[in-house]
DNA sequence: ACCATATTCAACTGGTCACTTGAATACTTG
DNA sequence: CAAGTATTCAAGTGACCAGTTGAATATGGT
């Protein structure tokens, strides 16, 4: 560079931290990091995730342009719809490293959470080494707690699939004398502290995980999949998780 | 949550997704990043920090508490002056996770720069396990260009230390037969490019590294720290570096 | 105690972003 | 080819944020 101006230099520099921060802009709007949250679970349609995130479909589809044009997700037309997905497996773990991240100033909720819920879940939730050995020594079963789309879609071999929803009607069979594992999306999500709430009012000894399917998929446990079936439209089932 | 109304679930997801919001609103300003990125190196005064980000000192402390806020940095007394550090080392592996996922919108720039730049230095970069087996060959000496306050409060054992505006003073003893590779802070820092390109001018074999010191250190590689040196206030030496 | 230095606070301004509304585009189905 | 559905575009508004300036606070040295 010797002969070079130092004019290009600070263009280089500024350039490249603003790339940077598009990828920052992108995740600094609530409704965006939903949007990305769902998508890390599988692919949807625009209309889907205006519904999780509580937006008009106008707006979502502006939130995943911001995403898309920071490179987090792509689209592609499917038929009539246009689906949405993350556009790398890295964008998966790197959010993920964001939520642990936020995961300690988020500590400081899940004490005043449990405060008002009946049971301190959040407390007693169960970490991935501990709930390997319970699974290992058959003392206990994880129950996945998502909507059952999400189930379908992707989920932990050896779980099983108990939407929150249909909980109660699942209740007969279940085991006393073994615990209960409650499985949802993660820590942001409060589907597996509902189900466990309801478990324990019923006397049974139940406890959520802390981690989600995602997470637990992302550090190599095997994962079941039922190929062809997408997940359609439907909202529905989804009583405020995430 | 049987008997619980759904208030608080929605209160609980929107306070989750704001706090997420915070570090993600902590990463969207250029300015904010290119402060991260000096502090992932090491701890640092504001005016320091300022300099490098070519802002006013006033500006520089507002942007410090809103990463602070994020929980990102940390700040402490010594003595008249304030510095601030990372407050975790998962934030320098976040962080870093960020510019690699970033680095494939950044692969278009560094064709347009190498096109201006008279040596094409990015395109030849050498990545991890090259560099590990050339250095393990003994066919390439790797030569550390940041400026030596930084060389002293940690580098990658094995590293000599060459800071870019001394590099002149030795060229006599630089291998003509090894290939010289140079690092610096890494690819959004051009300091190694720079000397490359004033390498290649005098005939030597050189490129630089993809990476810098602080992902080698992330690697596992080990890491030589000259403790009770202290980064004092010293912008010099950073000839647009970052 | 006083001054110099280092950092933060407070008030202000221009620009950017999120959300709304109404219209336009693109594809599928009859 | 027309009607319907899904998504995007475009314009407008209110709120928030980055940067500036000048003053306030806090520490160390004399």
């Amino acid at each position: 560079m010797v002969s070079f101006p130092s004019a290009p230099d600070d263009l280089f520099k500024a350039y490249a931290y603003e790339q940077l921060a598009t990828i920052g802009k992108a995740l600094c709007a609530p409704a965006r990091l939903v949007i990305l949250n769902v998508l890390c679970q599988g692919e949807r349609t625009v209309e889907v995730l205006a519904g999780h995130a509580g937006l008009s479909v106008a707006n979502a589809s502006q939130h995943l342009q911001v995403l898309r044009r920071a490179n987090l997700v792509e689209s592609e037309r499917q038929g009539n719809k246009i689906i949405y997905r993350v556009a790398d497996r890295n964008v998966v773990g790197f959010f993920t490293s964001m939520k642990e991240l936020a995961a300690e100033r988020m500590s400081s909720l899940q004490v005043a959470f449990s405060e008002i819920s009946a049971a301190p879940s959040r407390l007693a939730a169960v970490g991935r080494e501990e709930l390997l050995s319970l699974v290992e020594a058959g003392i206990a079963v994880v129950i996945d707690v998502r909507p059952s789309e999400e189930y379908r879609s992707g989920h932990i071999a050896g779980t099983v699939s108990i939407p929150l929803d249909r909980l109660s009607d699942h209740l007969s069979w279940l085991p006393a004398d073994k615990e209960i594992v409650a499985l949802c999306r993660g820590s942001y999500c409060i589907l597996a502290d509902k189900a466990v709430d309801i478990l324990r009012e019923l006397g049974l000894s139940a406890r959520r995980a802390i981690d989600g399917v995602v997470e637990w998929e992302l550090s190599g446990l095997p994962v079941e999949r039922e190929t062809g079936q997408r997940l359609e439209a439907s909202v529905e089932g989804d009583h405020g998780g995430q």
